[in-house]
DNA sequence: CCACCCAAGATTGTCGACAATCTTTTCAGG
DNA sequence: CCTGAAAAGATTGTCGACAATCTTGGGTGG
């Protein structure tokens, strides 16, 4: 029985215009205000820093403050606002130093994801993801796929390596608190070249690895990829 | 100046009797309901699998069921329950299969943490950590002092390694995700000795790796640990 | 002119009631 | 007796109103 308890985010493209939008039933008004608040968050189009006013969201999307109050608290709990009591919610401001933090755990987490991966991956997954890789391999080669594998793409890769390590804590863990974060981060800073090619290639290793179960060595090229998409971050940002 | 935004839980003893128990002023309502649950769930209060039913708890804290609903979403976020749309919030249970994953993570992201804090860990810091231990020592020797060790004393000495790391986005998710979830499982399994002796040797080996700054040892030690724990659990109860 | 205090306004926190959905019970038919 | 559907009951989801707290603006005194 295949029961994905993982929150994924299909989204529709009505971002912004929700005025009038009707939401998808069947699930829960507050549900349907979290999943547009994170994406409205993440893609920046509420700025970090911001102040989150109650009516003022309430009136924007139509509901009452109750369901936005519960949307609210469990965006506090993926660390998209930050919530001081009788004052309000403040979407979160990512300093550099946070982000480099997230690299940190990043580095630990994947590694282990990566080890685990090259245990537990399937052939059949490991083959949907060299198909992913020649794929932005492609998005590459043409420049306006670039910003697409800057944002979204690299991620998709690394979210298969986790969820091929076969251990649903650490994807809960990277795919619900991490990957927004880094997410926000990207379209905020829009952090362009930290080299494709070379960030691909580097991927491949990891593939390799993976194919040929070889654990040690996955975790420790997946650790020095994620480490070197730091230091690249520490370079151009401190 | 010091400003840990990390929820702690001092609690007193009114854990089930909270019929006529007036709240803590000052906190919101919702947080401080929050905190009762957070305790009565990882003590066992309310077993694990429960389903929690909001007009029983709002009659039981004598609140209404506005902040119990609030209170019930961040509990999701702390992963110690599960929330189904329209049926209502179920206690988690923790499988066996879950715990060694727990293991997994804390292997990766402690021993990273030990790397970091072999770094940044302050003289002070250590001497204290060390005191700590000479605690334990004594708790060990005296025999009802063991269930304390056990329970509490381990992840205090862990928790105090990740602070020492100074890197805050760790101490989130090890603090607010995942020690929760250890600690819940230590008073439902009361998972008695698992060597407190050779475990407060290995603890005393990784002060030693970050005394001499050498981050490297220091990972490496913490991930042994961690994975002797893991093994251990697997071997008793697999 | 500045600092401080106080009132007015706005926002968050809490409540009780109603609507929508799920669960349980009842009962008819096979 | 068992199966299934429909009604009754209970629970979750949503709303609007009121209370408590914070913020803003104005005024007073130094």
């Amino acid at each position: 029985m295949v029961k994905q308890v993982i929150a994924e985010n299909r989204k529709q493209n009505l971002p912004a215009d929700a005025k009038n939008s009707r939401f998808d039933s069947d699930k829960t008004l507050a549900a349907n205000v979290m999943d547009l608040l994170v994406t409205a968050i993440v893609k920046g189009e509420i700025p970090p820093g911001t102040k989150i006013s109650e009516p003022e969201l309430a009136r924007t999307y139509g509901i009452s403050r109750g369901p936005l109050r519960e949307a609210i608290r469990r965006l506090e709990g993926l660390r998209l606002v930050e919530l001081k009591p009788h004052v309000g919610a403040r979407v979160v401001q990512l300093s550099v130093k946070e982000l480099i933090e997230i690299y940190r755990v990043r580095e630990a987490l994947e590694g282990m994801a990566s080890r685990l991966a090259a245990e537990h991956m399937s052939q059949e997954e490991i083959d949907d993801l060299r198909n992913l890789l020649d794929r932005h391999e492609e998005s590459i080669q043409q420049e306006d796929g670039l910003s697409y594998f800057q944002k979204e793409g690299d991620l998709d890769f690394h979210y298969r390596i986790v969820k091929g390590s076969k251990n649903e804590k650490m994807l809960e863990l990277l795919g619900s608190d991490l990957y927004h974060l880094v997410r926000m981060y990207r379209y905020q800073f829009s952090v362009s070249s930290s080299r494709p090619k070379r960030a691909l290639k580097e991927h491949r290793q990891i593939v390799d690895a993976i194919e040929s179960r070889d654990p040690e060595l996955a975790e420790i090229l997946m650790r020095r990829h994620i480490s070197a998409a730091r230091m690249n971050i520490e370079q151009k940002l401190v």
